[in-house]
DNA sequence: TATGGACCCTGTGGTCGCTACAGGGTCAAG
DNA sequence: CTTGACCCTGTAGCGACCACAGGGTCCATA
């Protein structure tokens, strides 16, 4: 296990590929420690703030929200645990996705069917704008 | 074409299965014209309005967003215009829908793939979180 | 006529996850 | 010693609402 150089925030950013104000914000909602200071009152990180600024990364990549992704990183502290409670986490967000996609499907055809439905005329008789008024 | 009863506020949102406060939302934003008053301040709605909110709330479960609507409602007023630009921009929502589907798709094939290898062990060898963590 | 409760009003603050300033301070290279 | 790239805090904004608080109105019933 190497040490890795301290590093700003700029570098952080660079290396975890994050805006700047993406990381203070996660230290403000406590996702992320405050690190230690600089006397210029610059904030340095070392390899842990790097990991863990690398796991939030990947979580939320995979659309985990910051809530999840704060149980996660709780979970992960206690390694004697069982790791079930992961899994749980895991699956409600599979859940959450699927449902996702199965309503943008029944959206998509739906947009579809109107789409294809306009005959390029005038407004006053577009299909597009009658499905969506009402006095139809 | 019959003119229906002036609705208030709580009467219009029950018919269009809208919250009070998004109508006065929508009005704020500029979507819904300022209705008139009663003597006693509250919104008296007529069916024009009555139309316009449905068409919203219609366009709103397309998932069109407010500006989209914005447009969709100018050029619906224009019923001599041709409806070229309706169409573009039903089939521009329909790609950024196209383009969140595919997107979900692939992010549910990745937690998938995370979530079949839970051995429901400790956290200390979960392999959800080592997917997160960065030192695999 | 009084009163109670259902409705309405405005204005403000919160949600989520950032992003974008403004107005300053710090630091290293040339 | 200056320049310019970086850093700091704090605040406001995004989209599309939702949820109050603290008041006013309206109507039916006692």
């Amino acid at each position: 296990m190497l040490v890795e150089k301290p590093l700003n925030i700029g570098a952080l950013a660079k290396a975890t590929d994050t805006k700047v104000e993406t990381i203070r914000w996660y230290e403000r909602v406590g996702l992320l420690p405050a690190p230690a200071r600089t006397t210029g009152n610059y904030r340095i990180y070392d390899d842990v703030h790097l990991g863990r600024l690398s796991f939030i990364r990947r979580a939320r990549n995979l659309g985990f929200s910051l809530d999840q992704i704060r149980a996660l990183l709780d979970l992960a502290e206690d390694r004697d645990r069982s790791c079930d409670a992961v899994d749980v986490i895991a699956r409600e967000h599979l859940g959450e996705v699927d449902r996702k996609i199965v309503d943008l499907q029944a959206l998509r055809r739906e947009l579809d069917s109107l789409i294809g439905q306009c005959r390029h005329g005038k407004v006053a008789e577009c299909r597009i704008i009658d499905a969506l008024a009402p006095s139809t």
